[in-house]
RNA sequence: GGGCGGUUAGCUCAGCGGUAGAGCGUCUCGUUUACACCGAGAGGGUCGGCGGUUCGAAUCCGUCACCGCCCA
């Protein structure tokens, strides 16, 4: 059966996928003697679908692997999905309440076997669709964060920190979500400019006439308010220090206290200390040991219950209407009666910086509360050492920098989260309230048994973790830990992380963490980061802006291969890459080229040949393509190494195209034909075989099915056949010269026809002067070449006088003549010529300058001299013979 | 406010001390034994501004401007 006319991507792509995963394409071999390879997927969530920043993550992740698959490698690319607290709790939630039912109503075991439910429902979308994409991870490996095996490596780990004094339990200031009722982490918030307003209220000191004006933010909170702080420098303010102020509407007294924190740049220079509402106030609490209230619960309401018995409203009726009240409703109440109260002095409209969180998208509101807190900066010490000293190395380099100035500057690690769907925190409070960390509910009562010298009953802390908590332990908790298995001794540490800098805190530097904690080792020696995909116009992706780029979309339209090529393609620049349909179908241009050039070999009965040897290659045009083809799998495989994915895809992309189809396929169609078919056909094959493989790692999915329909192999073993390896080709330099100078006179002629407007129909003859034995041999031997591919009748050195109007191209020592007596204009031929010369002229000017200048000699590098006293010879020698050119036509 | 990155052909980017490049797009010509998702040819840049180092700067240094991101 011969290959389709049109190249059409749905007709193979499933059942070559199907082949590869069949035939245990993807397996990493534990009992292999080769050197392993490690990728260790970033887990998607399992709620999520494939979006355009999966499919470039997962295409570079995939471009490495296949690649060092097929170098031999024992490759682990190991796949498998995070559980998403937040996100898969959020999805199932809204399930129920669809069907009129609330997380509440059914209850904790009945929601978590819901959420399970759910997960082995439709918990494989997205991996499906990485299947789509052709991505080869050992599927048959897959895990997921909250099996078994996982959930055990969180517990072992959490047990681990506590009995190192790494994770503890405290009353600290969290970011708290009210829309989730849970605290999150540092990291899950993000500041958003937003235009509010700058509050200016009135403060009477107690016992004067005086006032302090305070600006504040946030009026709601001085229901909380323990101090005013001013700057001890201040000396607007120094006389106050020490006094107190009476809070309006709650009619508390509290006191002025000088303190750092106040700049007196800002707002009036005095400001309100509310420490459980906000981190820099918590922080001047703590220096000056001051109470701590709660106004707000944990829903963002109003709540009076820890400063109730402090007030002394002189309006009882109106504090307590706000108890209960949602933050922002009480904002707009405070302010109104502070303003019928007349103690606002004015509004200014101010812009400032409020949390939100990230995913909620609703103000965070600083909470006091006990959590769980992993002392980071402790486990940052190792994870900096071991990327100052090399042991990791970030790609793009400078990543480390932002790496490290994270790292040295890492707060407190908020683990708890208020959710259901997590890992439980294995912690169990006693009566008293005593904590006992275990493994198990069974070993956590006899600590208690033995703590309490009889059996108590415990309960177990209702919290579970953050889910990056296992997203860190993936590189080894995939592998078995904490059992000893022997895939952890081969697999662990890995070798490259590939990631996006999005979540270069949330997860790269957390798995160097606990990498480095728990199994002393870093997870993987190279961290490959990339930057995130944007639309056709460099513009963020998002749903309101309406230019979201559906990746499987793309696949259905062009195929996967196409889309693999463009992100491959578009890797290499910066942070942001670009992606849309108009550069896939571009590229898909290129998968089609590929598949025409392959039918070209079928036709011409290009068959793999084992026999064939490139040593014993004797045509030029055979050596040639031998050569490049060896200068590619060169630069293609040093690309490869090192990282430089885009550069690999335009080195394959211009040898195939421009080197393989352009010149070599057209250069050997009349040989194919003829005698020299025999040797034309193996090193065709051979070449494309070379191709495919190459090309293999980019666009598994074409060069799979060619490679199968050649019989290069068994169709779906190109994934597994051996990366191309240099051949020796004799005379190689000979061949490249020969080829160039051909290069360089069928462009020639072709750009004289053209400027002439020579009828692309007309044959014309060329005749050649001033040629050399070389240049007459190879004459000879490219003749039917040139004629096809300039449309030239004949190639004949000229015998007796010039013809009548000509024009002429210039190769080096010979000359050749376009007799276009009909045609020519004279005027445009000596003016080509006339242009020519002056760019050469400049050219010798230019170089004569540098020549003469003393300097140059005396400083340059005596190659550089060398050089460009050659290249004055060169351009001297193109002068003259443009000058001689021109005199022959005037 | 601090830090990082960027500014090179219409677009997307490569080059990072020694002759300014590629792909796409544009324009012109063209169906010649794979391919119009094609072939051929052409035009197009004072490498963001200024200053410095150097025999020599797109490339190194300083500075400014603008854009983007991260952290406060």
């Amino acid at each position: 059966m011969t290959l389709e006319k049109n190249y059409d991507p749905k007709a193979f792509e499933a059942s070559i996928y199907e082949k590869w995963e069949q035939n245990g394409g993807f397996a990493a071999d534990p009992s292999s003697s080769s050197t392993p390879f490690v990728v260790m997927i970033p887990p998607p969530n399992v709620t999520g679908s494939l979006h355009v920043g999966h499919a470039l993550n997962m295409t570079l992740q995939d471009v490495l692997v296949r690649f060092r698959r097929m170098q031999g490698r024992d490759v682990l690319w190991q796949p498998g999905t995070d559980h998403a607290g937040i996100a898969t709790q959020l999805m199932v939630e809204r399930e129920l309440i669809r069907e009129g039912s609330s997380r509440e109503a059914i209850g904790r075991p009945d929601f978590l076997e819901r959420v399970w439910q759910w997960k082995h429902q439709q918990g494989h979308a997205i991996t499906s669709q990485l299947r789509r994409l052709g991505a080869s991870p050992d599927w048959s490996r897959e895990r997921f964060t909250m099996d078994e095996g996982l959930s055990r490596a969180v517990v072992r780990t959490f047990n681990l920190l506590y009995r190192d004094g790494l994770i503890y339990r405290a009353r600290r200031l969290v970011n708290w979500d009210p829309k989730f009722g849970s605290a999150i982490s540092d990291l899950e918030v993000e500041m958003r400019e937003v235009n509010g307003n700058l509050w200016y209220v009135r403060y009477p000191v107690a016992d004067s006439e005086q006032v302090i004006v305070v600006a504040t933010t946030r009026p709601e909170t001085m229901l909380g308010d323990v101090a005013v702080a001013v700057h001890p420098e201040d000396d607007r303010y120094r006389d106050f220090i020490g006094k107190h102020v009476v809070v309006p509407i709650t009619g508390r007294k509290i006191q002025i206290i000088a303190d750092r924190h106040s700049d007196p740049e800002k707002g009036t220079g005095a400001v309100k200390i509310t420490p459980a509402h906000d981190f820099n106030d918590f922080a001047v609490g703590q220096r000056h040991d001051l109470p701590a209230p709660s106004v707000l619960d944990k829903k963002g309401r109003i709540t009076l219950s820890e400063i109730r018995t402090e007030c002394q409203s002189e309006n009882p009726l109106f504090l307590e209407g706000l108890n209960g009240l949602d933050r922002f409703e009480a904002r707009h109440r405070i302010v109104e009666q502070l303003d019928a109260l007349n103690m606002l002095e004015r509004v200014e409209a101010h812009l400032h910086a409020v949390p939100y969180g990230d995913r909620s998208g609703v103000p965070i509101e600083p909470l006091l509360t006990d959590q769980w807190f992993c002392n980071a900066a402790e486990l940052a010490k190792p994870a900096i050492a071991a990327v100052e000293q090399g042991q990791i190395t970030f790609v793009p380099k400078q990543w480390e920098n932002t790496y490290f100035s994270w790292m040295r500057s890492i707060e407190p690690w908020c683990i708890s989260r208020q959710l259901w769907w997590g890992h439980r925190i294995p912690a169990w409070f006693g009566p008293d309230g005593a904590i006992f960390v275990a493994e198990s509910t069974t070993t956590a009562y006899e600590q208690a048994a033995q703590h309490y010298g009889h059996d108590v009953h415990l309960t177990q802390d209702e919290d579970v973790l953050d889910t990056w908590f296992s997203s860190a332990l993936w590189p080894f908790s995939t592998l078995g830990w904490p059992d000893l298995k022997p895939e952890l001794a081969r697999y662990y540490p890995g070798d490259v992380l590939v990631s996006g800098f999005d979540i270069i805190f949330f997860w790269v530097a957390r798995m160097i963490m606990m990498g480095l904690y728990v199994m002393g080792k870093e997870p993987f020696h190279t961290v490959y980061m990339h930057g995130l995909v944007r639309d056709e116009r460099g513009q963020k992706m998002s749903k309101t802006r309406g230019n979201v780029v559906d990746p499987l979309a793309l696949i259905e339209r062009f195929g996967a291969d196409a889309l693999r090529y463009t992100v491959i393609a578009q890797s290499g620049t910066g942070r942001n890459i670009k992606l849309g349909p108009r550069l896939v179908e571009a590229n898909r241009s290129f998968v089609t080229k590929l598949w025409n050039a392959a039918r070209f070999c079928e036709m011409n009965s290009c068959w793999p040949d084992p026999a064939f040897r490139a040593e014993d290659a004797k045509l030029v045009l055979s050596r040639w393509i031998l050569d490049t083809a060896n200068r590619t799998i060169i630069d293609a495989t040093h690309a490869l190494e090192n990282f430089r994915l885009s550069e690999y895809a335009m080195i394959c992309y211009r040898f195939a195209w421009a080197d393989f189809c352009d010149w070599y396929l057209e250069l050997a169609k009349p040989g194919l034909g003829a005698e020299d078919a025999a040797e034309l056909r193996g090193v065709t094959s051979y070449v494309l075989g070379v191709l495919l493989r190459l090309l293999h790692p980019v666009i598994p999915f074409v060069t799979e099915e060619l490679w199968g329909h050649f019989g290069y192999g068994v169709s779906g073993s190109l994934i597994r056949a051996s990366w191309p390896e240099v051949v020796l080709v004799p005379e190689a330099p000979e061949a490249r010269h020969e080829i160039a100078w051909l290069v360089r006179l069928v462009s020639e002629i072709r750009a004289i026809r053209h400027e002439m407007n020579v009828p692309a129909s007309s044959q014309i003859s060329v005749l050649v002067r001033d040629a050399s034995p070389t240049v007459l041999v190879r004459i000879d031997r490219w003749r039917d070449a040139v004629g096809r591919l300039a449309r030239v009748a004949s190639v004949e050195t000229l015998k007796g006088d010039m013809p009548t109007g000509f024009a002429q191209a210039l190769l080096d020592d010979a000359t050749f003549i376009l007799p276009l007596a009909d045609i020519i204009d004279l005027a445009v031929e000596r003016n080509r010529l006339a242009v020519s010369r002056s760019k050469a002229a400049g050219e010798v000017e230019k170089i004569e300058r540098k020549l003469n200048n003393q300097d140059f000699i005396a400083h340059a590098p005596e190659e550089i001299v060398h050089e460009n006293q050659q290249r004055l010879d060169t351009a001297r020698a193109e002068v003259l013979r443009l000058d001689a050119a021109l005199a022959r036509i005037r």
